[in-house]
DNA sequence: CGCTGAAAATGACTGCCAGTCATTGACTGA
DNA sequence: TCAGTCAATGACTGGCAGTCATTTTCAGCG
């Protein structure tokens, strides 16, 4: 019979409708003043059965977080997968970043308080090592699009590619937190703020008479 | 009698002797692996006592955060008072982080532990304010330094010294925060990579022919 | 020197909540 | 119909932040 199959489904169902709840509850009330009562409350369950599906509190919010970041890498993927030519494929993953940032800004919380040592730190070891693997894979990605710009004589000589995805990698994250927090102290979104740190930091890297940055606002030249 | 003013100093250094004790806590075992009877334990009191003093353990957090924070608005606010020179006034400031950063690089996880929603939300709400005050401050302080090179024709013209301030803020932060993250993933020290970031985005809003990342590395022009 | 009142310190206690587990219920295949 | 498996339950436990009635300390005074 296909009654084991329809099980696994109806496992996963269960599992995906969990952490819809829990993800409109975290983002209502904020993390730690959702209590799992409530939550189980909110699915219909008891609570004893919410740690059938997961292992702790912190895996609910971490397995929220791993999606959104999976999206990005899914997003770098397709665009490394259909671009040849290495300046536009820059520059549509800079796109992507930003379509990534604006389909995912009001849970940028979420993911900020996931990447926090306090909770990677409780994270059963699958999702632990589930999320090394995902945050290290559109940083190599990254990396991968800054090395064929290299190679290509758009970019300084001098330039690790790998080390520069980081640079711009952690000055993405900083830029959206940095947004976050003082939201008052500027009338700038947060995604113009990003969006304006990673052009400053590609233009100085391009090669002499290059402008990456441009690339970024046009998809490349065609 | 002194006696008032006697208490008022015993008071003070009682405060800052469970602040110093709460510290070393928090970085051996993580802030939430801390219990208020160990903390208590370790300062010879009871627990009760802890909160004649600190309204909650987050304020304890947030304290040991704020005093750190504090310093760099020090050292800023000591080469805004010393330096006439715009560039090296710049120059400077960006030496004086990097030293900050490495005189409390240890602490660098507690700061960034305060300034996440989850504890800020739990602060009471002085402290808050004082944090708020606080973050502030640095930042104005680089963006004041920023408007004298900017006047002075160092830097490009359409570059608003506020906005130009929060990135580096927002940069150092997520700089710093990947370097801890990633300390695998590149052979590199956390100073260094902040100091790469600085000195890209320095020399991307360099007027043309200054270049103004080079006055960090030898405090300026003399 | 003892007395007194105020301030400081105490630690047993409370409430809350993540996580557990013995029990019950639902379904399946024989 | 029955046995066996797996899902679901919710009362319960343990641990911890924060409270508060009580005790201790001590300065100032007669």
């Amino acid at each position: 019979m296909g009654s084991t199959e329809r099980r696994e489904r109806e496992r996963d169902e269960r599992r995906r409708s969990i952490l819809t709840a829990a993800e409109g509850l975290f983002l209502e009330k904020g993390y730690s003043a959702v209590t799992l009562d409530e939550l189980a409350a909110h699915c219909e369950l008891a609570k004893g059965t919410l740690y059938l599906y997961f292992p702790s509190k912190a895996d609910m919010l971490g397995s929220i977080a791993l999606a959104t970041i999976q999206d990005l890498g899914d997003r770098f993927q397709r665009v490394l997968e259909t671009c040849q030519d290495p300046a536009s494929c820059l520059g549509q993953m800079g796109q992507q970043y930003m379509e990534y940032h604006h389909a995912t800004r009001e849970r940028s919380g979420l993911v900020e308080l996931a990447s926090s040592r306090a909770i990677q730190e409780q994270l059963s070891p699958e999702l632990q090592a589930a999320w090394g693997r995902e945050s290290g894979r559109s940083i190599t990605q990254l990396a991968q699009a800054l090395g064929g710009c290299r190679a290509a004589g758009l970019l300084v000589e001098d330039l690790d590619p790998l080390e520069f995805a980081l640079v711009l990698a952690g000055c993405s994250m900083g830029l959206i937190e940095i947004a976050g927090q003082c939201q008052g102290m500027l009338p700038l979104e947060p995604a113009q703020f990003v969006e304006r740190g990673w052009s400053l930091l590609l233009s100085a890297v391009s090669a002499p008479g290059v402008d990456l940055s441009r690339s970024m606002k046009d998809g490349g030249p065609e």
